[in-house]
RNA sequence: GGAGGAGUUCCCGAGUGGCCAAAGGGAGCAGACUGUAAAUCUGUUGUCACCGACUUCGGUGGUUCGAAUCCACCCUCCUCCA
């Protein structure tokens, strides 16, 4: 099968340059292809994995992925889809960003054997002559046509900087050099760097009077229609520290039944037939689809063995049975039961509230356990004998655990 | 540089001297119903050992018994002119 077509039945593809010309590429020789990525936060959310799953299928098709890491173009920020300047990092953020996001890209992408390339656009951003870039690169773009862009349509209206404006020159410059370096013709990213994938392709047809192409994947979001990616403690981050593997699978196990067969084709590698299998699943068995793509995406990212912590965390607090070693633990000395002994307390430092005030309003309203008894009096207080040994268990709601041990 | 306009709680957005911890909507969280789903209905959404108190309306000072609301200066953004 077609690599396009694998991303097309897959769901990945949003729009593709030359398409007829781009399939015979493909078909004539390995592609060296390419995607940016920035390095505004020291890790990856969910959002930027999809241009990841793609290019890893492009990469088991025999194709060369360039994952390049911007270093440079980190320091303007890229105005897309932003409503105002965002603040600006210093060179250090950035490069302790990179080698951190690095990481996580491994689990995509092999690097080994010259199979893939890592690469920074500060190499060669950083030390930019002004000048030389201006006649040598600025004078290739319209400002009329950069204009029309949607990416800079958006912000005229509430206001653009110089700085920001550069970002689709810089951007293409990239393409151009890895071009120029290693021979990449293709660049792949989300639809909403169209319009600045669109500029790097250009700059190499006028300059080097060479095929070059771009193909955007989709932008995913809810079949509500609400942004993907949202958990209780914020963002679907990759890195364990700030979303942790439990918590990553139980956002699988809690999409949309709409979402599913569509998550299945993006986010794991399961074969299509699988994936419609799974995807055809009615109502309650629905949950067996949705149990498997839980724990092929965190295996994918997590690693297998925190894939299955997570399952059997799962089973045990769902499902009866299985082992509760995985759930979430917070721990307690007894100096700080003594000090304050309340319920309200023990939630907030179990992280299930934020405050005090927060956790009150939740035993008002209901949603707080100790153990299986519901606590509803504010005052509530426990005692060094309510721990078990293995930990009290307390919870939010239906869903949100935490076991509380006590260290005597 | 000149002339106007705007900055409110997570977001949007009302509020122009006390009835304001601040309408309404969105989003979040919880309760009911369920399949750890969706939809729906209900409650809740500044903090505090919370029947009361304290801190919030771009910043700093001021007027007043009392300020998100009035005054001064400053900062940021927008529109028009140059």
């Amino acid at each position: 099968m077609h690599i396009l077509d694998t991303l097309k039945e897959r769901g990945f593809i949003a729009q593709i340059t030359f398409e007829e010309d781009l399939y015979k590429l493909f078909e004539r020789e390995p592609v060296t292809f390419y995607e940016g990525t920035d390095p505004t936060a020291d890790s990856l959310h969910i959002g930027h994995c999809v241009p990841f799953f793609a290019m890893s299928h492009m990469q088991r098709a025999g194709h060369r992925p360039i994952a390049l890491m911007g270093g440079g173009t980190a320091m303007i920020g890229d105005p897309s889809g932003k409503t105002e300047l965002r603040s600006m990092l210093t060179t250090e953020r950035i490069d302790a960003n990179i080698e951190r996001i690095q990481k996580q890209v491994g689990r995509f992408i092999d690097f080994t054997d010259g199979k893939a390339l890592l690469v920074n656009n500060a190499d060669w951003l950083r030390d930019l002559n002004y000048l030389d870039f201006m006649r040598d690169i600025g004078a290739h773009f319209s400002v009329n046509r950069m204009l029309t862009a949607d990416c800079y349509k958006t912000r005229l209206e509430k206001g653009l900087s110089f700085l920001e404006f550069t970002y689709m020159p810089m951007q293409s410059y990239d393409f151009l050099q890895l071009f120029q370096r290693y021979g990449c013709r293709l660049q792949v990213g989300g639809d909403d760097q169209w319009s600045n994938m669109l500029g790097g392709a250009d700059l190499i047809r006028r300059k080097e009077k060479q095929e070059a192409f771009v193909t955007t994947f989709k932008l995913i979001s809810n079949a509500d229609g609400s942004k993907m990616g949202k958990t209780v403690a914020g963002a679907l981050w990759l890195d364990p520290e700030r979303c942790s593997p439990y918590d990553f699978y139980q956002y699988w196990r809690n999409v949309a039944d709409a979402d599913v067969q569509r998550y299945l084709g993006l986010f794991t590698f399961l074969p299509m037939d699988e994936v419609r299998r799974l995807g055809a699943l009615k109502d309650a068995q629905l949950n067996d689809a949705k149990r498997v793509l839980a724990f092929e995406v965190t295996k994918i990212i997590h690693g297998e063995a925190e894939a299955e912590k997570a399952q059997q965390a799962a089973a045990a607090l769902f499902g009866g049975g299985g082992d509760a070693a995985a759930i979430p633990t917070a721990q307690i000395t007894l100096a700080d039961l003594e000090a304050d002994a309340r319920v309200i307390t023990l939630v907030v430092r179990a992280g299930l509230a934020a405050s005090n005030s927060e956790a009150r309003k939740l035993m008002q309203g209901g949603g707080i356990y100790v153990g299986d008894a519901q606590v509803t009096d504010v005052n509530a207080t426990v005692s060094a004998d309510d721990f078990p040994g293995d930990g009290l268990m307390l919870r939010k709601g239906k869903k949100s655990y935490c076991r509380v041990t006590l260290a005597r």
